[in-house]
DNA sequence: ACCCAATATTCGGTTATCGCGAACGCCCCC
DNA sequence: GGGGGCGTTCGCGATAACCGAATATTGGGT
């Protein structure tokens, strides 16, 4: 996390540069070139680059992000300690709910979606496999901090913060703490429309042995398609039920 | 494909040494040092400007894959044509057969594996989502190159040729070109032990309406577990059906 | 069919910076 | 407690990355 003694600033414009290209889903020389304000021919240089190593792909007279990247996320994904363990109690959890279910891990003070499949009548949603999110405002990311020591928990919100993204974000960080409590006593967590309005979603933490939460699984859904009970009774049950699955296979195995 | 003429070298060495650890599974400054040619100093300047930037993590004294890399992945995958149809089709398909299916697409005259499920009984493979391998030694290539206008094909080989990687994979060019005339009558393809001694597999093609691939779809399982009968009718029967739904998503939604 | 504008691409000179090698510091293992 | 193998720091010199202008290419409008 320490800014590098001598940075090689090569790589950082190329990476500069990828990352461009999938924010703006695609792009030419001249466009990047303005936004990276490194000169077009340089910026060429660093495409064709990319695109003989095969990062990047040239469709016409527009850069994309290339399918190699593809195997080295899933080469990380699988390095991590409990993909493998929660893949299939994931798709299970999607199946019987009907919603979008969801694996999430922390990374950098970060969580990040590891894994999703969609129910039946799963909600289409912003959130993709590998996408990054603050770990304060899903529910998703209240479950892995509340099995998390308090300190650690202050030096993640002092680094990254706590943007509200929605009305309904926690921005105190008192009322988070207790928040924590409550999600500690019951071993799952609520959402009600803290990231995303109109989307709620329950959350239970996948501990190790040392009760230390590895990651955390959902079940998210639209907040006007739902009943209390449904929210409140069944959806915990099933994500609780999912967790402790994945909790035996990942430390009795 | 074509060389560029001002390549941006520390570029192209910041992503060896990416490929080096991913490689040797996690590795330190000196082991990547000897590897790639480069001084120790430049390597570790390398190293800490990726770690900083999040696509590799410092574990100890060991560098390894960043899980960054899985959103920019991800997202490659979904900009492809045929992710998205095909996905919960594959998971029937691993579900209905208890083996592991896989989705192939071709990019840079290379397979590229895009989705994997493994079923019941599925075999545990060194295949993984991202790999890449060649065409001519799979069924699911195949599968892809039989339903590509010749001339295309031979382009293909010429680039990437035909390296045997078993005693079975075909290695002569008119046979090859032979068994793409028979895949292409029944619109499946078998693999006998080409691509891995020991496996088989049975393979179908996703043509789009212009009877253009636009990739494979195949199920792999153990040669010495498998009577005659599922593999030259079950398989190819389940295989088909799940190419057929396929197509009708992709080629009329 | 033509032209013009916008974009990608090529090329040579300049200077930032990348990589080297030596020295330092650290830790583990003998 | 010492030695060998690591990772890390530092300053210098050569390299190659960047810039800017010139050239090629493409597409759109009349």
């Amino acid at each position: 996390m320490v800014e590098p003694k001598h940075p090689v600033r090569t790589v950082d414009r190329s990476f500069e540069i990828i990352e461009i290209v999938q924010e703006l889903d695609g792009a030419g020389v001249s466009e990047i070139s303005e936004r990276v304000d490194i000169g077009k021919s340089s910026v060429h240089n660093h495409l064709n680059t990319l695109v003989n190593r095969e990062y990047l792909s040239k469709e016409g007279d527009e850069y994309h992000i290339g399918i190699s990247f593809l195997g080295l996320g899933a080469y990380a994904r699988n390095r991590t300690e409990i993909y493998d363990d929660a893949r299939q109690e994931i798709d299970k959890l999607a199946d019987e709910t009907g919603e979008l279910a969801n694996l999430l891990i922390e990374r950098n003070k970060m969580g990040v979606y590891l894994y999703q499949t969609e129910g039946e009548n799963a909600v289409e949603l912003d959130t993709y496999e590998g996408k990054q999110v603050g770990l304060h405002c899903t529910g998703l990311g209240k479950a892995i901090l509340a099995f998390r020591p308090r300190e650690e928990v202050e030096n993640i919100l002092d680094t990254r913060g706590m943007e509200p993204l929605t009305e309904q974000t926690i921005t105190d960080r008192e009322r988070f703490f207790d928040e924590l409590d409550e999600i500690r006593s019951h071993k799952y967590a609520f959402d009600r429309e803290e990231r995303l309005t109109g989307l709620c979603c329950v959350a239970a933490p996948i501990t190790n042995a040392n009760d230390r939460s590895v990651g955390a699984i959902s079940v998210a859904c639209p907040i006007h398609r739902i009943s209390d009970e449904r929210f409140y009774e069944e959806l915990p049950d099933s994500v609780l039920g999912t967790a402790n699955v994945i909790e035996l296979k990942h430390n009795y195995s």
